[in-house]
DNA sequence: TGAATTTACTTAGCGTGCTAACTAATGTTA
DNA sequence: TAACATTAGTTAGCACGCTAAGTAAATTCA
């Protein structure tokens, strides 16, 4: 049971594509467990990062939690709000702002999701140790900040004048 | 430094959401390496992987070999046959498959870009032991099949009579 | 061998990320 | 305070994954 990085690594960013692949399935495995609900992995991720926030939070401060661009947002707070899951409101002390809130309905499709996500959650994570999974959060984080600052030192060079 | 595995995971499916955006990075970081090459992510993706499988390779295995579906390599392979950096003709023996080779620009194109690759790699992975990036790699492939297993489980249920 | 199935590829169109460019509200400063 | 910059949100349109459904070639089998 070898453990060598696979010598087309060389070349491949293989973990690169690993990481697209398994987020797909991810993916697809909530869409399907929460199938009856009507929701997408954009929108059950949108409704559980509103309920960790506490309601009344904004469309800037939601797309911050979720990592996501606000016209990425834009999209997916629209389709809760045609489902009737979500409300938004101007919010009084900034009138560029918009305060998003549950529905009656969207409250008891969140229980609901909050169920399903456990079990999947349940199945994905199986076999991994508590240790496990944080490691490769945080070898994720590493990769993560890697990235960022190779792409802050390129723009710094287009910038420069 | 604690290791503990963040108390909102048992709602959120963090680690999911981590894997989309580590991975949309990376891409973006390889993007702007390659960007003097006019080539996006599938398309200098699909390059390196014609290369590995050698010239010659279908669509089909091509398309295995990247881990997606037909259609989403169709597209891609039309945009560089556009680009002049390969060509494709049907295979004699089976003239349903097509065959893919390079052009004399997709050959230079590729040497430049297989060395922007190990360039990126390197930053991407600084700070990585070859142990914990197989580790990771490992962890993904694990994850992977607990997804495959689920879905399968779900597909069977609903496909049964 | 002719009919049915499977396979390789394509087309059409969706989901979800992005950037660029816009409006309207707020903040800053000369 | 009038002019400029910043910020929250939107719209438009691209990149790249997907499924569903179609064509044409190859294979299976009755």
């Amino acid at each position: 049971m070898t453990t060598q990085v696979p010598y087309y690594e060389s070349l491949n960013l293989t973990l690169c594509g690993n990481m697209g692949r398994v987020h797909r399935l991810c993916r697809d495995v909530v869409t399907i467990a929460v199938e009856p609900l009507g929701l997408t992995q954009s929108r059950w991720t949108a409704l559980i990062h509103i309920h960790m926030l506490k309601e009344g939070v904004t469309q800037h401060q939601l797309a911050q939690s979720l990592g996501i661009e606000m016209p990425s947002l834009t999209r997916t707070i629209k389709q809760l709000e045609a489902q009737l899951l979500i409300t938004r409101c101007v919010d009084e002390h900034d009138k560029r702002s918009k305060n998003i809130y549950f529905t009656a309905q969207g409250h008891k499709t969140l229980h609901t999701l909050k169920e399903k996500i456990a079990e999947v959650k349940s199945q994905l994570y199986q076999g991994f140790t508590d240790t496990q999974l944080d490691e490769m959060a945080q070898g994720l984080i590493k990769m993560e900040n890697n990235a960022q600052s190779f792409i802050e030192n390129n723009l710094a060079n287009k910038v420069s004048k």
